[in-house]
RNA sequence: GGCCCGUUCGUCUAUCGGCUAGGACGCCAGGUUUUCAUCCUGGUAAGAGGGGUUCGAUUCCCCUACGGGCUACCA
């Protein structure tokens, strides 16, 4: 392997990060490890109507809680910033123009409100509403538009979106195949794909534009990421071809599932379900984490990375360096897994049990502290010998260890 | 609706054409423990359905069903 193996996580601080996206983000660290590649975090904040304050904090602790500490990032810094994507405007703006240039993208001056009535209008009549070759004529775009109209609209201020010049049917093959680590190759057609939007009228990319620039930019060999962006891999691929770019090698991971009922566990679940969907309580909202309600980081990523992959044998405790030894993309499964809170909770107890008396005490002793209850040395590691396999939770130690204090 | 991905015990999963289909969580029973927890032993329970290919399919192919994802000037 000539080429550093470079992976990144890419989340956007819209919100706490869920047990989902740490999943992804330990997979990727993990890979990188095991590498010896570099795991950078790139936060990708192009939406401002959905930025929360904080959110980037939050996410940068978390994945601290959990030893997934990124070796470039917007704090961390690295030779590829900045590593936020607010801050890479001229680098956006500078890329489209080639897009542009290259006649692979098109100015578009559709209001939001015409799309809306066009997607109804076809809605009406039983057909869906897609912005591609078969229309981009009939639409109000530099394609259909004279360069003069074009001129006039532009210098006038008028607001318009880049968008991707997909497909031209008669000069190339509708058929497109794409290849995906996980799942092999995966055909597309592209007379059915649409020309989405590069650019928005606010003047930031999206994030299909963004990405493929960034990891190109930022020199990423791997993009490991959630299933959910299956479905826009085609467009990836046409981006890196329009450009002119090698593509990096694509794993989409299985998503996590909701204990029961249906769909993927969001955000959106809080606590509702009865268990944390975040690795640290979410003030704003008042959603609990696991760290406060006392479960061991290894434990939950020891949990979270049997999601989705297993080793193949049956050893199935794994501290973070077990399993940057033992992680392989190729074992990674195709279909969704259901989260269980029962397991994460029965995992977290057998790593309380494993874990080194010493260690153990300073947990125990955490808690007395706090309880303001003051022992000797000899009694505390007495009694912290004694309940810690009785314990399947940190916050259990009061409730089993008071006995040896009243 | 359209497109894409998937499908082994209730759940997480092993199996890479030939197994009594293995393990783990949960659950049930028994044992250890003054009680509880821990721990030990045993039990429960699965290849979605239908076609092929093959001497032989859970494993390869097709169809159907079901599940999931995407279909935004969100990521």
């Amino acid at each position: 392997m000539p080429q550093e193996v470079r992976v990144r996580f890419a989340p956007s601080p819209t919100g706490p990060l869920h047990i989902g996206g740490l999943r992804t983000a330990l997979y990727n660290y993990l890979f990188a490890c095991q590498n010896k590649g570099a795991f950078v975090l790139r936060v990708e904040d192009t939406d401002r109507n959905r930025f929360v304050s904080g959110a980037e904090e939050y996410i940068q602790e978390a994945l601290a809680w959990c030893g997934l500490t990124p070796d470039e990032g917007p704090e961390q810094g690295g030779p590829f910033g900045p590593y936020r994507q607010s801050e890479r405007g001229d680098i956006y703006a500078k890329y489209i123009k080639v897009l542009l240039e290259k006649g692979r993208a098109y100015y578009a001056f559709d209001s939001a409100d015409a799309l809306d009535r066009h997607r109804k209008d076809q809605e009406a009549k039983g057909k869906t509403f897609v912005y591609n070759w078969h229309n981009r004529l009939k639409l109000e775009n530099s394609l259909s538009l004279d360069s003069a109209e074009v001129e006039r609209r532009l210098s006038a201020g008028a607001p318009y979106v880049v968008r991707f010049k997909m497909f031209e049917p008669n000069k190339e093959a509708e058929e497109y195949v794409v290849h995906d680590e996980i799942r092999g190759q995966i055909k597309a057609d592209l007379g059915l794909l649409d020309d989405k939007i590069l650019f928005k009228s606010d003047g930031m990319p999206t994030y299909h534009f963004a990405n493929v620039v960034d990891d190109h930019l930022m020199q990423i060999s791997h993009v490991i990421r959630g299933e959910e962006w299956l479905p826009s891999l085609p467009l990836h691929f046409r981006l890196y071809e329009a450009f002119g770019w090698a593509p990096p090698i694509f794993a989409h991971l299985p998503l996590i599932l909701k204990p029961s009922g249906k769909g993927k566990l969001s955000k959106r679940d809080g606590d509702k379900l009865g268990f944390p969907v975040f690795p640290l309580e979410w003030k704003l909202t008042g959603a609990s984490g696991y760290r406060e309600q006392g479960y061991l980081p290894g434990a939950l990523t020891n949990f979270l990375a049997f999601l989705g992959w297993n080793p193949g044998t049956e050893e199935e405790f794994f501290n973070l360096e077990d399993l940057i030894g033992s992680f392989d993309l190729a074992r990674v499964h195709k279909a969704g897994a259901r989260f269980d809170p029962e397991k994460n909770r029965w995992f977290n107890q057998q790593h309380i049990q494993r874990l080194p008396l010493d260690n153990w005490v300073k947990y125990c002793e955490r808690v007395l502290l706090e309880k303001n209850v003051s022992c000797d040395d000899k009694t505390l590691a007495e009694a912290a010998a004694l309940i810690q396999d009785r314990v399947a939770l940190v916050n259990d130690i009061w409730e089993e260890i008071k006995v040896f204090f009243e």
